[in-house]
DNA sequence: ATGAAAACAGGCACTGTTGCCGGTTTCTTT
DNA sequence: AAAGAAACCGGCAACAGTGCCTGTTTTCAT
């Protein structure tokens, strides 16, 4: 079942780009350098940020040139927009990948405190950062934004829907669940961002707490807010 | 007790620019045109991002030339740091108005309830989206984190200190205070910056939730993490 | 009132970025 | 093998933004 789960997802969040295997050498090269350049794209992003993505760094970065660059990408937006695709699948894969590494022998009562700690781990990469600095920037730049709107919703519904055939055993509770979801992002989320102000041992506290916040939800020791009313 | 702890922590906060009100009239009109420079940034800002911050911008909007901008801020950076300070002293201002309009006549029990939804509205401003633009923007350019960095820890320990002498009933608990006070903030940050993606209902099932364990630390039904080991 | 100083205006040179285009090399097809 | 296509290269004009600099007007001190 993890497989199934894990391949279900990927497909849904996979780039037009990589959907069929290459064949001729040509494609294979367009691909490769296509990934390459998308790589370098996100290394500006962590390290300049947004306005740091540009096309004559990116092209630096990657050794190519920028007629190169042009050619794959004739516009920055549209490197931007495979950028966005990349870092969403990135983002699930890595999650899943940690997720499903983590859970093997676990028990069932402990699997959201699992799943908590996978999630944290998989905001500490460079995709996230990356994802982060996308998300800012599409909320001042409606170009970006008409990309990364869809592509987040689209990641939100798959992550919904798979964790409805992956957990039938909260069908019973499903608000309740999703909640737990939404609650454990929000909380990771913001605590990434206030990270470098308060510090690991104030952050470690907060984790602690919100991991035992989720214990309490899964034993129902916590009014359920989605029940009541 | 209440205007006593507001003066202390918005003197704290002051911006040296603001520290001693204005006797001359040249001083008075040279105040007034800075302050509407920096208030056009924040709208600059919040409306194009940290890379729409551009100096030209900015005098265009106040209406002044460019010259005029350039003689109260030198360099692109300077009217950052001074957007910087005083998004700060906004940001503190906003809640304790907040804040303390929302405590008259509430009961001890409900004061980190009222808190926490005082600190969820702070959050709607505008001067909280600038806020948002220069703390990312501040992880990737490093001339604005040596601006940001200091202003956002002095932030944090004024809010601390003044906790400390403004609530002495949590002296006995006190990392648990500090403790509901990052995590709602955790929380709630995370919460404004998925809103986009998850809508208005789920946010508003979070925020019960929050304020529910906001709630229970209080009454010390959650074990208390930052006793326990 | 008059010189000094501060607030303000507008222009100039410089840099960096974008989109595009003509030309070259490498691969594919037939 | 030869034509055609796809990948790749480097340069061009256009433009926006920054910092600086020279003036001009307004306010202050004496």
């Amino acid at each position: 079942m993890a497989t199934t789960m894990q391949q279900r997802m990927l497909d849904a969040m996979l780039p037009s780009d990589l959907a069929v295997p290459p064949e001729r050498w040509q494609q294979q090269k367009s691909t490769r350098t296509r990934l390459r350049l998308v790589e370098a794209a996100i290394d500006c992003l962590v390290e300049q940020g947004y306005a740091g993505l540009t096309t004559q760094q990116v092209a630096e970065r990657t050794g190519s040139s920028r007629g190169a660059m042009h050619h794959h990408f004739a516009t920055r937006m549209d490197l931007a927009a495979a950028v966005v695709e990349h870092v969403f699948y990135q983002r699930m894969r890595s999650f899943l990948d940690d997720y499903l590494r983590s859970v093997t022998g676990a028990k069932d009562t402990s699997l959201l405190a699992v799943g908590a700690a996978a999630h944290w781990r998989s905001l500490q990469t460079r995709e996230y950062a990356a994802y982060i600095e996308l998300s800012v920037a599409a909320r001042t730049d409606p170009e970006l934004d008409k990309v990364f709107a869809p592509a987040a919703q689209r990641y939100d519904e798959v992550w919904i829907s798979e964790m409805i055939e992956s957990f039938p055993q909260w069908e019973a509770r499903w608000n309740t669940f999703k909640l737990v979801n939404d609650f454990v992002n929000a909380a990771h989320t913001g605590l990434l961002l206030n990270r470098p102000v308060v510090g690991e041992a104030r952050v470690a506290q907060v984790l602690k707490l919100v991991t035992r916040v989720v214990d309490m939800l899964h034993a129902e020791t916590l009014l359920d807010p989605a029940m009541a009313e």
